[in-house]
DNA sequence: AATGGTTCAGTTTTT
DNA sequence: CTGAACCATT
């Protein structure tokens, strides 16, 4: 254990050993966190806490489970016994043993954003609604927002809207689902009321953490405190800074105000940063010094001043992408750098395809990261559909879901047929044997429905006998799915027969840790998240949103499209400054994501839904007069004309013909070579410079006395050079 | 009831 | 430009 403490620096020696009482540990951007927390755990069963009562809350599963095996390499199998999970994984157990207090069934189904939109959709049309009016997404997004924040649907726009929401919660109940904030809310009812359940897990754990405490809204912190005992060891750890989940009812108070809500609350700040360079830290706190809502803190580090930081300017997105790609493939090949050690961060889903593109034609292998999560896909939720119903016989929407793929004579029409019958026994099996007894349904509904009868006794059989992956194999043949898929859309089949396959993989995997019933299968598909399916050792450039990279770090990292509108978005321009806060906040956590190489980009124009916008660059890249904090050599601008200069009619006309779709890649190198500033250059070519000796091309920007090329000269780093003056001779 | 073709509206961010 | 929703066929 020894060994472990002398690891730490004085102030993460602290809060490890700071075991009594409540703790609010501040924990800047790459400042140790985790280990902080893997060597508290640690620590705590050193000094003779059974690993039994101690609880540790993280973010995302897969945080969870790298901290278990940290801790699992230095303690051993006493690990096991550790509970480290997420919010709602936890709250999904607790429930699964407890609902019955509340007179519901534990065999209940979680129902994830697309089943909730799909209900509330439901509800809207049986009350007669236009849905036009009602839009189930936003509603589904503000009943999301307003269970978080701890208001049970009080505060909706009207009466119609508070009909929906009850209507919604009925029908949650009639067919025993959950949704993701119900976990909370049930979880924390359950302890409220029944005095004995709380006594029970107070005295369970006695030591409790959290970890992104700044991201935790109001329904967590009141679990935590009612999960506490009279001693309070409760640890939290965070950082206001890096708080990005405002929008979905994070509280950022919670943070900032904790030491006032908990007596006594001993404070420990870790400022030294272990990750990125002194340059990437000027920037980054120079960004987060003009927000208001925060303490304040300043990160530092003995890693050295480091390379600058890149600014690429560009006309277009297309230009973006593509200096990107080559920016990488060229720090690739000249430094060895793997690709997995590159991230490429944006503000939105949308904005990756364009990357993507660019990727595919210069073979640069990539991982997208979150966008369409994969049990979200059309395949998955098939299948998983079946799964659901078996597991809890009174899932109308994954009944219907599954009745009608493969399509099986079974209509709208009938659909409603069959929901009376429902209404009036709220169980499928049930519903089913009436139905067909009174021939409710006529010609093929009828052929249709008594054919999923019989599946439906072969497969609750089957989930009695067999594992689950076994389970879903029987399934797919008996539906022959494959050929069904194939039917469907022969463009299609190859990726969803892979992510049939992938299904089965992680079935396989998810036994093999213990798993083994379908619903346990199904609760953990439910609560994956993106930060899951990231395997960080393929070396694959990683592509992903903000948002997703939250806790992960870099070697190089590019943040693009960094322009108003974009990043900070428009709904956060037009909203209240705590907005732009938040925003500024999430460039934050983007930038501290950089280890080694920090690129910032934005295009003067980019085509967002389908037409041309033009945009200003960004007020979150530091304007001159806050960049002065920031010493001038960290920062290098690239690009035809960073800081607002006219373009030449030459790149106006290519652009243009670029929005047209026109590959302008050829006449730019033959006006390139054809005038008089110097040699025809592309990436990847070989070049002298006359001091800074041989180099290797790797970005190639504007055209005639503009041109500008990024060589990498081994050992000297990336220069930007103007062509016209910088008398490059090829090799 | 299913299919295919069309229009139409809409983008934050996610457990 | 893309997905969902709608409509007109068969």
């Amino acid at each position: 254990m020894q060994d472990q403490l002398d690891q730490l620096n004085p102030q993460q020696r602290a809060a490890v050993e700071a075991t009594e009482g409540p703790v609010l540990v501040v924990a800047g951007a790459g400042s140790g966190k985790t280990k902080v927390i893997t060597t508290r755990i640690m620590y705590l069963i050193h000094k003779g806490i059974s690993p039994y009562q101690i609880l540790a809350m993280t973010f995302t599963n897969k945080a969870a489970q790298e901290m278990r095996e940290r801790i699992e390499r230095a303690v051993g199998k006493d690990a096991r016994d550790l509970t480290i999970t997420t919010f709602h994984s936890f709250c999904a157990m607790f429930l699964r043993r407890e609902i019955n207090y509340l007179d519901r069934d534990s065999n209940f189904v979680i129902y994830d954003t697309s089943d909730q939109t799909s209900c509330l959709k439901r509800v809207i049309r049986n009350m007669d609604l236009e849905e036009k009016n009602y839009p189930a997404q936003r509603l589904r997004s503000r009943i999301s927002y307003l269970k978080n924040a701890g208001d049970l649907g009080g505060e909706l726009n009207n009466p119609v809207e508070q009909q929906i929401y009850k209507n919604y919660q009925d029908e949650l109940l009639a067919q025993n689902a959950l949704d993701f904030d119900d976990l909370l809310h049930l979880t924390c009812q359950i302890l409220e009321r029944w005095s004995e359940v709380q006594q029970r897990y107070r005295h369970r754990f006695e030591y409790i953490m959290v970890d992104e405490y700044q991201d935790t809204n109001q329904i967590q912190s009141k679990l935590i405190n009612l999960l506490l005992n009279e001693q309070h060891n409760l640890c939290v750890v965070g950082d206001e800074d890096q708080s990005i989940y405002g929008w979905r009812g994070a509280d950022i108070t919670n943070i900032l105000h904790f030491d006032t809500f908990y007596r006594g609350t001993q404070v420990f700040k870790l400022e030294q940063n272990y990750r990125s360079t002194q340059s990437i830290l000027d920037y980054a706190n120079a960004v987060i010094n003009l927000n208001k809502l925060r303490k304040p803190k300043k990160l530092w580090t003995e890693s050295g001043e480091g390379l600058p930081i890149i600014i690429n300017d560009e006309y277009t997105a297309t230009n973006e992408a593509e200096t990107i790609i080559q920016q990488i493939r060229s720090l690739n090949r000249n430094d060895k750098l793997p690709f997995n050690h590159f991230a490429i961060l944006f503000r939105s889903n949308a904005l990756s395809r364009l990357l993507e593109e660019t990727a595919r034609r210069y073979r640069v292998p990539y991982q997208l990261i979150g966008g369409l999560k994969f049990y979200d896909r059309k395949e998955i939720k098939d299948l998983l559909s079946y799964m659901r119903i078996v597991v809890n016989p009174r899932d109308w929407t994954s009944f219907v879901r599954a009745l009608g793929v493969p399509s099986r004579g079974i209509g709208a029409k009938s659909q409603d047929k069959l929901y009376v019958y429902f209404e009036e026994g709220s169980n499928i099996p049930d519903l089913m044997d009436r139905a067909i007894k009174d021939k409710a349904l006529s010609g093929k509904g009828f052929k249709g429905l008594q054919v999923f009868n019989e599946l439906y006794r072969d497969m609750v059989t089957w989930s009695q006998n067999e594992t689950p992956s076994n389970w879903l194999k029987k399934l797919v043949d008996r539906l022959e799915y494959k050929e069904y898929l194939e039917k469907l859309d022969t463009t299609t089949v190859d990726s969803r027969l892979d992510n049939l396959q992938e299904l089965m993989a992680s079935m396989v995997e998810q036994e093999a840790k213990g798993v083994e019933t379908l619903s346990q299968f199904m609760d953990f598909s439910a609560l994956v998240s993106d930060q899951d399916d990231l395997n960080p050792d393929e070396p694959r450039v990683n592509m992903m949103t903000v948002h997703a990279a939250k806790g992960l770090e870099f070697d190089t990292v590019f943040v693009m499209g960094l322009e108003d509108g974009v990043f900070p978005n428009q709904r956060a321009l037009d909203d209240n400054p705590n907005s732009i806060e938040e925003e500024r906040r999430l460039f934050y956590v983007a930038v501290t994501r950089a280890k080694q190489r920090l690129f910032l980009s934005y295009a003067r124009s980019r085509q967002t839904f389908g037409k041309i916008v033009r945009n200003h660059k960004s007020r979150f890249l530091l304007p001159p007069k806050v960049s002065a904090e920031v010493p001038a050599a960290a920062v290098k601008s690239t690009g035809p004309s960073p800081w607002g200069d006219k373009q030449t009619q030459q790149q106006r006309l290519t652009a243009q013909m670029e929005r047209l779709g026109i590959d302008t890649g050829k006449i730019k190198r033959s006006l390139a070579g054809g005038d008089e500033s110097g040699p025809s250059l592309e990436p990847g070519d070989r070049v002298e410079h006359a001091s800074f000796g041989q180099g290797t091309v790797s970005v190639v920007m504007g055209q005639g006395a503009q041109r500008k090329v990024s060589v990498h000269f081994p050992g000297k780093g990336i220069r930007t050079l103007l062509v016209a003056k910088a008398g490059l001779k090829k090799i």
